[in-house]
DNA sequence: GATGAATGAGTCTTCATTCAT
DNA sequence: GATGAATGAAGACTCATTCAT
């Protein structure tokens, strides 16, 4: 879009102290964010908030980017770890249980943090880190499309890599558009179970 | 999230001259924010690409939320016009042949100015215009909700209203992802067949 | 202070419609001024008060000085007409009387438009026609000085000029200071018995 | 009058430096607003006339007006210290003496930085900071008041507290109108006694 | 390393004034 | 004459970033 900087952090911490240090920067990050929104984020509330010298946030972050890119980094790895060892755990179940228990995955994952994430999702664009975010779909993606490729013999469509982007799509849609506009849904089981639907149905696999 | 700024036009363009720079600056708009992003756009490059004062653009509207304000508006009126006609022509056609048509519909809908419709979608949520741009998705949400209500009998399912909530979030989402990350898939048919499939084997109307 | 510039009026109005323009303008001014202080005094407020255009004003005021600067003349012109009619009529009258009417003339003379007359003294001096506003004061010392030196063998003074020059000062600077600070005062017989005393004294014409 | 806005100052200064720089400003502030007038007063100019950047400038100064304020104040107490302590000096005088001390003072207070006084006291009202400046006044008839009380029976008065009003306004005019038309009466001695002559008469103590 | 004072480019926004209709 | 749309210079204010202490 515009000017792209430098947003790798400007050095490691090696001792503790400073790993603290960065991590209270960016939970102050979080916090502002979330609170005021990314255009309320400036260096100067975050050093604020984690109680850190402005200075002393610039010793870690060469810019404001950077903050918000370490924070991304952090967000998406939290969630990847979950997820991708929960996508492998699941694909030898039953190919119904399997989709619920995606299903649920996905909904938990968006409840770690609702606020952060939120923010994070519909806000940060514009970093160019943006990219970064979108790396776990590419991965759900992948792994998906594998899953369904090893069982396709089971299942009732043709490209699994196809099918995949739909179901990565459309799950990942409904529980982030139930998140974001009805949050109750999400504790109905009746989303769950009909969500679990439309992909069992849509692949063939639904009981009766 | 913070602040809420006044929105509303600031006066009503009596005069010819004045809706023409209403709709200069408008459409200024609207090439800056695809442009440099929503951080890239300041009143004066606006006022600059609209080839208008600064001042003229203030007459007009109070500040730059209002700008962003008013082309959500346009936009969103823009794409109800052709939506909302499509989905009532669509009411009696077998499902099959409604279902693919409405895909279509979104599909082109995403096509008209793809990279405005994106930059709208990612950054409206600063604007507080959140609410303007669901206005849309409630609508749709209820036209079909009341399309499955009336055809229930010979559907595949129990809950109108929310098999119109997993649909909607579904074909508008598939439409989506594919038109950030893969432009090229809404050219392909294979995409629209398969979307068809996932709606039509959940309602139970698939072919074969 | 800074730039001078011309405040004659651009023309004189022939017509009464002209006339009439005017007028309202200048009242619109006075309003504007009592409502929102010389800082809000814009000329577009003022064409907007007036109910008419803001190519209209300029038909007649070639700028903002233009129109305070009439308003002062229009404001002083007022006052003075009944205070050098009632100075020069008093002129005769037994000294102790003619303190006195002098004094309730003052506090008349600032009970016309009292929120005019104070946003008028307080905020005006920046326009270079504060002098206009110094030009009564002016006329009232010269014909204080002309009373006094005419009665000086009845008085226990020696410089009439000095004398009219603390004497203008003191009933203004009291009347002034009690319309500013405690309105009510103005209305309570006493202040005006001890201000005529004080002067009555000082001039050695004190009854007992 | 319209909006009031925050004029506390934005942080206070901790370090020696920034205790400097704030006098730096309020310094030029002070020269600026001699030399342009209110209006002159930009916090650009005076940000250039401190020889500091405009940051430096908000780091302690949220606005303009926080800016006069914060003058005001400074001028007020400054002259406070030197008027309370003369007028308890003055208290065991012979009421004729002290009068005369009283004028005199008052004349000093006026001569400290005539200019900027007169600024002051003519532009405060736009900064809402009247109070301020009439906090001194009112001390000031406070103290006078009780002066007047404690040796009433030496005294032609029946009210020490209208009395005091009244004297307070008439010195305190009369110097301050000396000092803006005609300031070379200033170091008239004729006017100084012709003013204690106008006080002891009223307060039935001058000498013959 | 930490601190926070200082910097100033960059924005938004207002308002007196002009001028085409 | 009247209208009000257009103009743009000018000014307030923010905030990412640097650097002396």
């Amino acid at each position: 879009m515009h000017r792209q900087v430098r947003t790798t952090p400007r050095k490691r911490p090696r001792q503790q102290r400073s790993k603290d240090t960065v991590d209270t920067i960016l939970e102050a990050t979080a916090r502002v964010l979330v609170k005021l929104g990314f255009d309320g984020l400036t260096t100067n509330a975050v050093a604020t908030a984690a109680g850190v010298s402005i200075g002393s946030l610039y010793q870690y972050f060469p810019n404001k980017e950077a903050l918000v890119s370490a924070l991304i980094e952090r967000h998406v790895e939290q969630m990847n770890g979950a997820v991708l060892a929960e996508l492998s755990r699941v694909a030898t179940l039953p190919m119904q249980e399997a989709t619920r228990c995606v299903i649920e995955l996905t909904i938990r994952a968006h409840a770690v943090d609702p606020a952060l994430h939120r923010v994070l999702t519909e806000q940060v664009p514009r970093v160019g880190k943006l990219a970064k975010l979108r790396e776990l779909d590419e991965i759900c993606h992948r792994m998906v499309a594998g899953l369904l490729a090893a069982r396709k013999h089971e299942l009732a469509i043709r490209d699994p890599d196809l099918a995949a982007f739909l179901l990565v799509s459309t799950i990942e849609s409904i529980v982030h558009r139930a998140a974001l506009l009805y949050p109750d849904r999400l504790r109905d089981p009746r989303l769950i179970d009909e969500a679990t639907l439309l992909v069992t149905r849509y692949l063939g696999v639904a009981p009766n």
